[in-house]
DNA sequence: GTCTATAATCAGATAGAC
DNA sequence: GTCTATCTGATTATAGAC
């Protein structure tokens, strides 16, 4: 189950403006800085739960000075959603995602499935969290749907290989690795987990499993 | 990541009245079924992107006849965690959850535990996506919090008596079963998958990983 | 860039007729 | 048990002053 002792996200540190002299009095924000304001928002609250009232409260402006930044809700929805796509959507163009053998591939992008997560944690959970409700909602649900197809492809091609054990389907297997790699944003906070370890000690743990190894 | 191709949970056929001849033109509801309805609609829009007005429609009456059958959409959110949780609790004081080798009891929790997932779907699928906005949903992620804490408890047992392997932290290795058994419920729709067959696929690869046997 | 004020809509919930 | 009508407050978004 993994239930989060407080579900909440830092908000990171505001960006001063690019040329800023230091001691401002007031924060000043760039689209890019309240995007990460908003996305910790929404994880904390969800996205429906979380009103245009609680985006610019967390900012530390009014609703209309946040109105003057950005678009509106669902724009910013959209902006966190892209880059936690790009992120994943990278790795499978990577050199060691393409060659080698099939289960060797699917082990690296696995790693780097998990790095990705880490590196950007806040944009990758909320990804996860989309309902389809929207637009923006259901475009990032087919490229969610894109990226698990081609991790499914590759388990298939490496249970055909011989490389996988043949007492579980592959569908199965792909949608459990998936799922595994994906439970980590419920849990996973950095500065308290031992970040460089993660990956491989979920390489291990799927490709493995729990047990001593005989 | 395990996308969706389309969230949506069927919603059970409507309960005639107990003493029900056939044919009557209108649904005639109890408070159970209604609760079975709304669960639906919270599962595929999500609790808080679900109106009433959302729920009454689903269910074939207008708002005010839908509130003359329930008190409120928070008690609906209630009675469908408090029968999840029950599912799951239960588990715990079964057999051979209490006695045996710590990894024989582990090995068990998670097969029962993913067979209450299949049997209890709707629920279990709500109370996983719950983020804490209201008294309700905190009693709830704080009853999770417990069933979590039992099982990595478990696991610690078993790391202690040797029964896992070394080079995974105990208290990774447990949030990342409860991460794999969780995500099932993104997935898994009864008569799309073999039901039978899961607990134990599930087991199997926790267990012993992905991997060939060798 | 930030503010106050406000429009337009929709939410959860209730009153009371039939 | 179901309906129409309505209340109250919250929501997204904008107008326009400083």
């Amino acid at each position: 189950m993994s239930a989060d002792p407080a579900p909440e996200f830092r908000v990171p540190p505001r960006t001063r403006r690019a040329r800023g002299e230091a001691g401002a009095r007031r924060p000043v924000y760039d689209a890019n800085s309240l995007l990460a304001v908003a996305v910790a928002e929404f994880n904390a609250r969800g996205y429906d739960a979380t009103s245009m009232e609680d985006l610019s409260r967390a900012a530390g402006i009014t609703k209309s000075s946040f109105y003057h930044h950005v678009s509106g809700k669902e724009d910013l929805l959209r902006a966190a959603l892209q880059r936690a796509l790009d992120g994943l959507f990278a790795i499978l163009g990577e050199r060691h995602a393409t060659t080698g053998r099939a289960v060797d591939r699917l082990r690296y992008i696995v790693r780097r499935q998990v790095e990705v997560l880490q590196d950007e944690l806040p944009y990758v959970t909320l990804l996860l969290r989309v309902r389809g409700n929207t637009d923006t909602e259901r475009w990032a649900l087919e490229r969610r749907r894109t990226f698990d197809a081609a991790l499914a492809d590759l388990v298939r091609e490496a249970s055909r290989a011989g490389q996988m054990r043949e007492d579980v389907d592959p569908s199965i297997a792909a949608k459990l690795i998936s799922g595994t790699v994906n439970s980590i944003v419920e849990w996973y906070r950095p500065g308290r987990h031992g970040a460089a370890a993660l990956p491989e000690d979920v390489v291990r743990s799927v490709f493995e499993g729990v047990l001593p190894h005989p």
